[in-house]
DNA sequence: CAGTGAGCGAGCTTCCGCTTGACTT
């Protein structure tokens, strides 16, 4: 019989530390929070100064209830959540919820799991710090208020189910400001100059950039025209040397950012990846704001680096962490075990695991030491100077481990005033660059530098604000340029045109329209809100709740009057706001045109309220409701529902065009106005809206297509909604890349018909007589399910799928699609 | 798949942090 029973927050401890307390302790998890705020009537009576409501989360239900049976059994309960503000609330709610007794309740901290740090701290208990509990029922009570209450604003102002918070809203503003430096930004052409330089002997050569920019063509023929008989020379040769010095280890933030920039994981991948090797036993928490490592891991890291390296790159190094707001309840991000080279086979793993291990390792070696050489080529009579550098490893330190792409860049060995020629001299335009967009990681990053939000958050945070439309994840290909390419070989002058692409993005973060407007709409509000400081302000005053120096529903009551007055004030005094930007008049008409945010998305407005008929025409997706200009919506509403004209059909005399439609780029026979039913065909990969051509289209017009029969069935090549397919016996197969709908024949189609039959079939678990239709079969993660009325229902893992019968699918899928439909109104359509 | 767009207004939405599975098409 175990006598204490110690409760950690996550399993994974529970089970490294039960190994090191022996028989007389159980050590049980309580996966993290157990009770937060009822939501009704915000969980807080404002009346009562602000008295939280507090019920038990409903996945935690079954948590409290096993560990209600242990507390039974157990004459002393420990608990061991960590030590941090949201640690301590969690003993606190432990404490209620668990109904302990003051004398059979100890409370331990620990930040390093080790044996002796553990027995160290069973041996020194503690009491529940209730200021720490208080100040994170202020941060909670808070959150809820704010979140709430301006959500609420939002939906009677701008559109339903919109969120805000202190969190969100301002990740969200850094993204629209972002934008907005973007667009603002006029890029500037310039000409970056470079020669490559030869000794008179020819023996070494080396390529240098002139130390003034040129802005234009003119600029750069009067250089080169200048230079008639140039005489160039060593100007200056500098040596000096260079260090540079590792990074601390990993925290969330951290890792998240390297993990994007050298695996290119997004962060929930590498959240969830680490969350593996946390649960396998490989790696410490992954969730910390701290770069402290714990003496053992200290010690290990020396072993393992003067074991591999040698003395000489070994280097105590003890980091301090610079993250406003940090709590530092646990350790860095490292491995467990540091002399472990490998951990998995599945290669995710594998990479992350590596990154951890070697960014530890470095952390603890010596510098990388270089040597700089700065070459400065002069040129007789002229102030004009052209310089090139070069770095040469001399130590690699840390660099041995963890290396970030450095190679020599050699220079020869040059003597000052030795003297040069010029093998030739090229200028290539250039254009300034516009600040960054964010990446998911470095939005992370900006947000911790702000001190905005906790590891645990960034990643969901992300989640939040793509998943309520106010960013979009994308990749967006560049705009090509014509750039000159000006070169000066031989005396002679010669100037090319080639083709550049500039402004390429992979993988960033986009603000939507109604981000923009949302944000404008708190600004103007609630403007002490969404202020990068906020956070760090409310930080300092739940700090001082935490040394118990002021109350809590004092902190609280004060901030609330304020702001609550505001959220009145709005609700009642601000107009309901779409964004509206009215660009002008229609020449026409006469007509106000405004652009705005519909139902269904931006979109420009022909007409007022006041007006008889209205007309509207959607923006398309590369067009926003900031920067669209009369024209353009002049235009959109003149083609409203065509697009661009490609030309007419020969054969019907009817007009193409291509127009984004609800599911991507389409091609379009007809007018939409005119003719009842245009026919429509989406384009295919690689195709694009601006590029594509008459012919080319007219092409797609042809699908669907009969390619054949096959056992006796006809075979229809197409396009859909998920791409080119080919449809047999109301099958549908998708083609491989490889495959056109245009030009594939019988036999490909026939192969591919035969595999998905394979395929199919593997995938088959059982099948009913009673109903074809009907199936178990494993899905796309090979798990077993039942396939109903076109749906996937996962089973439990207790089923077993072999033993199914057709009621036994029916009733499964009854209950769950039946519990999980939502009574949804269907809109009224009036058709007048 | 390839249209729609006001207002009418019932009943819904929403926050941040701490944890894992269960879930996804």
């Amino acid at each position: 019989m175990s006598k204490n029973l110690v409760i950690v927050e996550s399993p994974a401890k529970a089970k490294t530390i039960e190994k090191f307390l022996g028989k007389d302790y159980k050590v049980k998890s309580s996966f993290g929070h157990v009770r937060d705020l009822a939501k009704k009537n915000f969980g807080v009576d404002i009346k009562n100064n602000f008295k939280p409501e507090y019920i038990i989360m409903p996945d935690k239900k079954k948590v409290i209830a096993d560990l209600k049976k242990e507390v039974k059994n157990a004459d002393t309960v420990i608990l061991a959540s960590d030590e941090d503000r949201e640690g301590e609330a969690i003993a606190w709610h432990l404490f209620e919820v668990l109904k302990l007794k003051n004398k059979s309740t100890q409370r331990i901290v620990f930040n390093e799991i080790t044996k002796e740090a553990i027995k160290n701290a069973v041996e020194n208990p503690g009491s529940i710090n209730f200021n720490l509990v208080n100040a994170q029922q202020a941060r909670r009570i808070l959150d809820r208020l704010v979140g709430f209450e301006l959500s609420a604003v939002l939906w009677r102002k701008v559109r339903s189910k919109l969120s805000a918070g202190r969190v969100q809203s301002v990740a969200v503003r850094l993204l629209v400001e972002k934008e907005r430096e973007i667009n603002a930004f006029k890029s500037e052409e310039f000409y970056k100059v470079t020669g490559e330089f030869v000794s008179p002997e020819g023996d070494r050569s080396f390529k240098a950039e002139l130390n003034k920019k040129l802005n234009t063509e003119k600029d750069v023929v009067s250089f080169f025209e200048s230079l008639t008989n140039p005489e160039y020379y060593v100007f200056d040769v500098e040596k000096k040397p260079g260090k540079r010095s590792p990074s601390a280890p990993f925290t969330t933030s951290s890792l998240q950012q390297e993990a994007s920039r050298k695996l290119g994981f997004p962060v929930n991948k590498t959240m969830r990846i680490a969350q593996k090797l946390y649960e396998s036993g490989f790696i410490t928490y992954m969730r910390t704001d701290s770069v402290n490592l714990s003496s053992l891991a200290l010690k290990a890291a020396k072993e393992v680096v003067e074991r591999e390296f040698g003395d000489k790159y070994y280097k105590k190094r003890i980091y301090k962490t610079k993250s406003k707001n940090a709590q530092e309840a646990h350790e860095a991000i490292r491995p467990t075990y540091l002399d472990k080279k490998s951990v998995s086979n599945t290669s995710d793993e594998e990479r992350l695991y590596n990154l951890i291990r070697k960014r530890t390792l470095a952390s603890q070696m010596t510098d990388a030491e270089f040597e700089r050489t700065n070459v400065t080529v002069g040129i007789k009579g002229k102030d004009y100077k052209f310089t090139a550098s070069g770095e040469v490893l001399k130590f690699p330190g840390f660099l041995k481990i963890y290396s970030d792409k450095t190679e020599d860049t050699l220079l020869p060995v040059l003597n000052k005033n030795e003297k040069l020629n010029a093998l030739y001299l090229e200028a290539t335009e250039q254009f300034s660059k516009p600040p960054a967009r964010y990446s998911e990681a470095s939005l992370v990053k900006q947000l911790e530098d702000k001190g905005i939000g906790r590891p645990s958050t960034y990643a969901p945070t992300i989640s939040t604000i793509q998943a309520r439309g106010y960013m979009v994840k994308e990749s967006r290909e560049g705009v090509k340029k014509k750039v000159k390419h000006i070169i000066l070989k031989d005396g002679k002058i010669k100037v090319k045109n080639e083709t550049k692409t500039f402004g390429t993005e992979k993988n960033k973060l986009f603000p939507t329209d109604i981000a923009m407007v949302v944000t404008d709409f708190l600004k103007d509000n609630f403007e002490n809100i969404i202020d990068y400081n906020f956070t760090a302000d409310v930080e300092k005053q739940f700090d001082e709740i935490a040394e118990g120096k002021i109350i809590w529903h004092k902190m609280i009551e004060d901030f609330y009057d304020d702001f609550h007055q505001k959220v009145e004030n709005t609700i009642e005094n601000a107009e309901r706001n779409a964004g509206e930007r009215i660009l002008g008049k229609d020449p026409v008409t006469g007509k106000q045109i405004s652009a705005r945010l519909g139902k269904y998305g931006p979109v420009v407005q022909l007409g007022t309220s006041e007006d008889e008929k209205l007309k509207f025409a959607s923006l398309r997706k590369d067009q926003h409701i900031e920067n669209i200009t009369l024209e353009e919506a002049l235009e959109l509403l003149e083609n409203s529902g065509n697009g661009r004209l490609l030309g007419k059909d020969p054969v019907t005399g009817k007009n193409v065009y291509v127009r984004f439609a609800r599911y991507g780029a389409v091609a379009q026979l007809g007018d939409a106005k005119s003719d009842k039913k245009p026919k429509y065909a989406g384009l295919l990969k690689g195709m694009n809206i601006d590029t594509v051509t008459l012919e080319e289209v007219l092409e797609l017009f042809k699908l669907p297509r009969d390619i054949g029969t096959f056992e006796g069935k006809k075979v229809v090549a197409a396009v859909g909604r998920f791409g080119p397919y080919i449809r047999h016996d109301s099958k549908f197969v998708s083609l491989k890349k490889t495959d056109d709908p245009l030009t594939i024949t019988i036999e490909r189609a026939e192969e591919l018909i035969k595999e998905k039959r394979e395929k199919d079939k593997k995938r088959l678990i059982k099948e009913f007589k009673e109903d074809e239709t009907v199936k178990v079969i494993k899905d796309r993660w090979g798990k077993p399910c039942i396939y109903f009325n076109k749906k996937y229902i996962r089973l439990s893992a207790k089923v077993k799928p072999e033993e199914l019968t057709y009621d036994d699918c029916i009733k499964i899928a009854e209950k769950e699609l039946g519990s999980t439909k939502k009574t949804k109104k269907t809109t009224r359509k009036t058709k007048k």
